[in-house]
RNA sequence: GGGCGAUUAGCUCAGUUGGUUAGAGCGUCUGGUUUACACCCAGAAGGUCGGCGGUUCGAACCCGUCAUCGCCCACCA
């Protein structure tokens, strides 16, 4: 399958390496896994892509670190599985179909019924399953295809059933009127984190509320203040301070602390509420201050006294209630239980009416009276008409306000009284925070554990039922008018039925843990299923043991339960980790995993982040087809910091004249472009039109995706470089090099050997280590530099001059391909694909020879390299040092003096005996890599007459340049280099003359010594060498 | 209102427990048909590390404060 070595192209082409082992992988059931007792267990679970829509670059970003580290672990030799599958994203996925249906067929879900619909998104399901498994399976994820998922299939919905009976029986679920958020749109409740806040325009209405039967010296009118006027059809009290004196001086008190250690930016508007609060206690123009009335109304309200509810006409008591703030609008508050959470709480403790004015879908019920049927817009615009023609309006302000809305649907949210399950979390909830603060559960970056404590010890209870079509059924029948006894008597010896009497509605919950119940199962009674659906993740928060089989024992659950790691980002470590750790805790009675990992977020060029509704969310697949998913992942994982969300620019490219068409806010949605310089039309992911569809895709294009693709690259032709230098493979076994193997052989002369073998033994053990703690970044920058710099610009190139040479060539080729074979193996999990194909060559060319098996089958099998701590040496690696700098200083005189890069020159080295030792040896190396001939080392030397000077630390280089030299301009860099010297021994000095010598470590001011030392040297030879130069 | 993060070269970002002259890639400039690679090679220019104070012999790093930007959470009529 691989063709001859001398066939090798020049370029690295990606998509047939992609297709050979994508296919090659599966075939060999290399990530397939099964329990197995002579290895240890590593599991990473998915975390489940909402089959809403495709998948983009921030899934590519969260699949690739699963991927680098699961294939890390596997080479490392534990039992990896990766469990891939998907997310039915309950209200998401039901909202996108209801609005195509919409769209397309201009009908809603009621039009189709139940079951249609739930038809409609299964299909919708299954063709966007494929699309992901697809994209994941393109970016080279080695998940166990075998063993995928999905949140709503009957591994998880067994799961689900025995969670929720269990939470049933242990009585943490509970059912009953509360204000939930009402989405009239989707209409269903939505919690607390489904619901956004969105800064509006809105207006605040002053209403007057006639006082019933006012005696002399007390007001005719309340006037109450609302964002909502509409709701004072659901109005039941109007609300007083019960003590507004004590809590006015209170809150002016606070206030006037406040101002005094308030920072000056702030003092303003702290000062213009005190002002407004202590205006409340002076008298106005009738004698009476604020603060008097709302006196006279709290007495009011302690007499039982009412006021008239304008419009509904319907008299509503005045309540003396803490809620209402002397200091806030006017002082009185309307209450409106059934419609606004405070409001609600109010009504709970004064024992008010609750009078629910709404409809499902948003309308006015017949509560409203006349206003019943209009819509919450249309029935705010009629009521503050008509209070308006009663005069019962005062005044309207505008106002900046904060509006609930929907996440999903994006319209407000409506508080709304409703019937709703929830799960009791104090004590789940509290085994959660424990098992964080504990340290079962790291989380990393530690600064994400704050968040997710903070959350869990609210401990709200969990609003779970949906009023959807699309999720888990919750597992209840409604029984009314049965006696325990029948019931009893229908479910003899069931332990797998559970039924709890509801005294609030006088019926009987029965849950039935594996089946669902017949109508007819409680004999003389019809009994009925609940409607509401379990929110999404009710389901996903049983992922990591569902997917493994959770409630049976199964072999796996037992085996690779608690999983390793939970690679996730941070918008749903409460939603979703939180809960995934109460729920495993309360089910298994362990931790789902031990480490959770928060990646960043990947952002546009705006700073904003992907998603589909802005359009800006890049199909990854698009980035593969252009840089190959080597560089897609590479590039993601070389930008996977701690602390930074990843800022990708992408632009579009005509895929005609290559020009760049710059990805802007308004074309980013456009299912097609005009090129600006060819004049051709492209299209971009968003095609749908069959017209669209026929043009060519224009590719996103960004820097960093070619920076990844060129390293790729590069790679490709160090391996290229080798293969074709291996006429003769060497007889070493090269996996199994060690360094006591080569010191004998290895003479001074190979610095260059030991010097990579140290190296690559330093960056083994660093990118081993920050794989392990999830530091990708780094271990990417290891990886790059070392395979470009040291290896490539250095080694290889070093390597050349023995390569040539017929006794030396063994050795340099031995060491040669043992660095690349290591380096392959280190960048696996990165690049899966590029190592595969240059690791399929070597092994070719391994079997032809009489040792083999240096190479496992695939290399994503093959062991993850063991640093040879032998092989650092410090020494070695600080003498390159010197060597690389001066190579360096004599490529800079050539290229500062533009010698002709055929012309050879020569030069000369000032040094200690232990430098020349050092340097001699490497002289073919200056002529191969700088064209430059050494003709002397040391102390005393015959400096040509022509030359240029470099000082360096130790050493001082003259370069022979005759007839090239411009000696003007070779003095005036001197002098520029002795000034800038100059400044540093002056900084230095003065350093060492202070405070300095006697307070720091002695260890760095002997190094600050030696340094200004050095700095003196290099002075006086650059001096020197202008005196030289001016008497030419 | 509370919390978290960021601010370093034209751009995107590194910078380990404070310790010589702050690094990389891209871009820019100079030179290159060096038999692995122009998706390349050699070299150069470019930064008062957001501002101000403090601690220290020494601060990009620690402390305080201000400014700007981003994200998350929050029931205010």
């Amino acid at each position: 399958m691989t063709e001859p070595t001398n066939e090798i192209p020049k370029q690295y082409n990606p998509t047939a390496a992609q297709e050979k082992w994508a296919k090659f992988w599966e075939e060999h059931n290399f990530f397939r896994s099964q329990p197995n007792s002579n290895k240890k267990p590593f599991c990473v679970v998915i975390p489940p892509p909402n089959v809403t829509g495709a998948l983009h670059l921030g899934h590519a970003l969260n699949n690739t670190l699963q991927d680098m580290t699961i294939r890390m672990k596997r080479m490392q030799g534990f039992e990896t599985l990766w469990i891939p599958g998907v997310d039915h994203a309950g209200i998401a996925t039901q909202a996108v179909v209801e609005r195509r249906l919409f769209l397309d067929e201009k009908l809603t879900r009621h039009d189709i019924g139940r079951d249609a619909l739930v038809q409609r998104i299964w299909n919708w399901k299954e063709q966007f399953q494929t699309r992901i498994i697809s994209q994941l399976k393109g970016m080279g994820c080695s998940c166990d295809w075998n063993r995928t998922r999905f949140t709503l299939d009957e591994m998880c919905a067994k799961a689900v059933r025995y969670f929720f009976f269990k939470l049933f029986e242990q009585k943490l679920i509970y059912r009953g009127k509360r204000l939930v958020n009402w989405d009239t749109h989707l209409q269903t409740a939505v919690s607390d984190d489904e619901v956004c806040h969105e800064t509006v325009a809105g207006n605040f209405w002053y209403i007057k509320y006639p006082v019933v039967q006012p005696k002399p010296n007390e007001p005719e009118y309340v006037v109450v203040a609302t964002t909502r006027p509409e709701t004072m059809l659901g109005d039941t009290a109007v609300a007083v301070h019960p003590d507004p004196e004590t809590a006015l001086n209170k809150v002016i008190g606070d206030l006037k602390k406040r101002l005094a250690a308030a920072p000056e930016k702030e003092k303003i508007d702290l000062q213009k509420e005190l002002d407004e609060a202590e205006n409340r206690l002076r008298s106005s123009d009738n004698g009476n201050s604020v603060l008097d009335q709302l006196k006279t109304l709290s007495r009011m309200a302690t007499q039982n006294r009412t006021v008239m509810l304008p419009l509904a006409n319907r008299p509503i008591p005045l309540i003396a209630d803490v809620w209402a703030k002397p200091e806030k609008g006017t002082g009185c508050v309307k209450i409106t239980p059934a419609h606004d959470p405070n409001d609600y709480e109010v009504g709970k403790r004064q024992e008010l009416p609750m009078i629910n004015i709404l409809n499902k879908n948003g309308t006015l019920n017949e509560n409203a009276g006349k206003y019943a049927g209009l819509t919450i817009k249309q029935a705010r615009e009629q009521i503050v008409t008509d209070l308006e023609e009663q005069g019962l309006l005062v005044s309207v302000e505008e106002r900046i306000i904060e509006l609930a809305h929907s996440d999903r649907s994006k319209t407000p949210i409506e508080p709304f009284l409703n019937d709703q399950w929830f799960v009791k979390m104090d004590d789940l909830a509290q085994n959660a925070i424990d098992a964080v603060h504990n340290g079962e559960v790291k989380i990393i970056p530690e600064r994400y554990k704050k968040g997710y404590t903070d959350w869990l010890s609210e401990k709200r209870d969990w609003p779970i039922g949906r009023q959807l079509w699309w999720g888990h059924r919750i597992p209840i029948w409604y029984c009314y008018g049965a006696t325990e006894k029948e019931l009893a008597q229908a479910f003899a010896g069931r332990k797998d039925i559970s039924w709890q009497w509801n005294s609030e509605n006088n019926v009987w919950w029965i849950c039935s843990q594996t089946e669902d119940l017949s109508e007819d199962a409680v004999s003389g009674y019809t009994i009925i299923q609940e409607e509401d659906v379990l929110d999404t993740w009710f389901s996903s928060a049983l992922w990591p043991h569902s997917t493994l089989g959770w409630p049976d024992q199964t072999p796996e659950l037992d085996y690779y339960y608690p999983t390793g790691v939970l690679i996730t980002n941070r918008d749903i470590l409460t939603l979703w980790v939180a809960r995934m750790v109460l729920a495993g805790k309360f089910n298994t009675g362990k931790i789902p995993f031990h480490e959770v990992f928060i990646h960043p977020k990947i952002l546009d060029k705006y700073g904003e982040g992907m998603s589909k509704s802005k359009g800006n969310g890049i199909d990854p697949i698009s980035v593969i087809a252009k840089f190959g998913a080597d560089a897609l992942r590479f590039a993601l994982a070389f930008l996977t910091t701690e602390s930074q969300d990843i800022r990708l620019t992408l632009d579009f490219e005509c895929p005609y004249c290559g020009a760049v068409v710059e990805q802007t806010k308004k074309n980013r949605t456009e299912p097609k472009i005009i090129c600006p310089k060819c004049g051709v039309p492209f299209r971009t992911q968003w095609a749908e039109t069959e017209s669209d569809q026929m043009l060519t895709e224009g590719p996103m294009i960004g820097e960093r995706f070619e920076v990844a693709r060129n390293f790729c690259n590069k790679l490709w032709n160090a391996a290229r470089f080798v293969l074709l230098s291996l006429q003769e493979p060497p007889q070493t076994q090269t996996q199994h090099l060690k360094t006591d193997q080569l010191s004998s052989p290895f003479e001074v002369s190979f610095l260059e050997d030991r010097w990579i073998l140290s190296r690559l033994a330093t960056v083994t053990k660093n990118v081993t280590e920050c794989l392990e703690t999830y530091r990708y970044a780094d271990a990417m920058r290891f990886l790059y530099d070392f395979a470009w710099d040291e290896f490539c610009s250095f080694y290889v190139e070093m390597v050349k001059f023995r390569l040539a040479n017929e006794t030396q060539r063994q050795q340099a080729q031995t060491v040669l391909i043992h660095v690349l074979n290591v380096l392959l193996r280190l960048l696996h999990p990165v690049v899966p694909f590029v190592t595969e194909e240059i690791w399929q060559r070597l092994r070719l060319l391994d079997s032809g020879n009489n040792s083999r098996n240096n190479y496992a089958e695939s290399i994503s099998i093959a062991a993850w390299p063991v640093a040879d701590e032998l092989a650092i040496d410090v020494e070695i690696e600080r003498q390159f040092k010197v060597f690389q700098e001066l190579l360096r200083a004599i490529r800079e005189v050539r290229a500062s003096r533009n010698v002709p890069p055929k012309t050879e020159i020569t030069f000369a080295v000032r040094c200690d005996a232990a430098t020349a030792t050092l340097l001699k040896p490497m002289e073919p190396y200056f002529l191969s890599m700088a064209k430059a001939k050494a003709t002397g080392w040391g102390e005393t030397l015959t400096i040509p007459v022509l030359f240029s000077t470099v000082p360096l630390a130790g050493m001082d280089v003259y370069v022979d340049l005759s007839d090239l030299i411009d000696v003007p301009a070779e003095i005036a860099k001197l002098e520029k280099e002795i000034a800038k010297l100059d400044g540093f021994i002056k900084s230095k000095t003065l350093k060492l003359e202070s405070d300095f010598v006697q307070k720091a470590p002695p260890t760095v001011v002997e190094k600050e010594r030696q340094s200004l030392a050095g700095l003196l040297e290099q002075r006086q030879s650059a001096i020197d060498a202008v005196k030289k130069l001016k008497t030419v």
